[in-house]
DNA sequence: ATGAAATCGTGACCGATGTCACAGGCTGTA
DNA sequence: TACAGCCTGTGACATCGGTCACGATTTCAT
């Protein structure tokens, strides 16, 4: 079972039948509503999510009560608050599902086992890792050198599909604007 | 020889006089001076550099010819294009020297034989690679939420020798706001 | 020592964006 | 049906920051 982890896995390591079984011993399958938290402010983070179906967000939230969208999250991707979770600290984000979510937990002591009892996972991680490090250096430079308005039109071209699922004022919380702002450069 | 890798490396991961003696066998040491380039945009990207001495910046120079940094990095760092490095493309980004520096360099080869011949590594880079992950989530959110004003004096506090070390246009490049932007606030 | 280049502050002007307010449309629920 | 709650667009206004221009000082290389 969990075909959606081992496709995903597989695309970077292979794994035999008896490794996969291994790995998928180490995660729990939960399930979550829309509007609920998988990960909460304040609380610790118990585990990291590979998510199998559903859409969520992760999200700070300021002094002022306004939200800021670190990252939207859908099938195939991993979330939680990671700073929380890999120094096992309270949360300071918050993970929320924008729709009803399927996810594979573990949790960090889990992952560290699953590591050291099958090297292939580290490497995996490794490179999963480092494609999220690429992800972040790339939307910093996208922050610092485009306007609002290439930001918007880049990511209508690279996640169409989002527009459809998420209001605007999430999409304008993502891209660091007002919702006024965002509505203001659309009709042009 | 190069202690001061040998340290960084064993403040994660402990190792034997033999195992730093197949790890160094894979670096080379390099020497360049202000003003030079050890990584140029448009060319490929040889090798990751873990930063013995000296200053750098890692820049984006977009099509009007403004600079944009996206780092600095001096003592400890390690610091590349990843982007062109992982994946053997022409490099976007420029790593230029702001001071006199040595670096000891590793091929992506090299890298991936190391990590091969001594897990230990793999398990050591994934936690660099998380840390610096983690340091990119920062800096987004940083973006998002905070002011010029406020981010210029987090940078005072956090890295206060930089400010003596690197001219304001720099920093303002850093900070993502005009020379005189900055320049306006800082008399308060 | 001398000239060229870099650094830094400052003023004027203007466009972009945040904030506040209001209104219409849509959806879900009692 | 009726109501409340979201989502979205739009206008008015103030502010922040970009751009351009100027000049003073410092740094650097010849």
């Amino acid at each position: 079972m969990y075909k959606n982890l081992r496709n995903h896995i597989e695309s970077i390591v292979p794994l035999t039948d008896e490794e996969y079984t291994l790995v998928s011993s180490y995660f729990k399958i939960k399930f979550f509503k829309k509007h609920q938290f998988m990960v909460t402010e304040g609380e610790l983070t118990s585990y990291n999510y590979y998510l199998v179906s559903g859409l969520t967000k992760l999200v700070y939230t300021d002094a002022s009560a306004k939200q800021h969208i670190l990252a939207f999250a859908m099938e195939d991707w991993w979330d939680t608050d990671y700073q929380a979770y890999f120094t096992q600290t309270k949360a300071t984000l918050s993970l929320e599902c924008l729709e009803d979510t399927q996810a594979l937990c573990i949790t960090l002591s889990d992952f560290h086992e699953l590591c050291g009892a099958l090297p292939k996972m580290e490497r995996f991680f490794l490179e999963k890792v480092t494609r999220g490090f690429l992800a972040s250096q790339r939307r910093i430079l996208s922050l610092l050198t485009t306007s609002v308005q290439e930001r918007y039109e880049q990511l209508i071209v690279q996640h169409p599909a989002l527009l459809q699922r998420v209001p605007k004022t999430q999409i304008a919380a993502y891209l660091g604007v007002s919702r006024e702002a965002l509505s203001r450069l659309g009709p042009k």
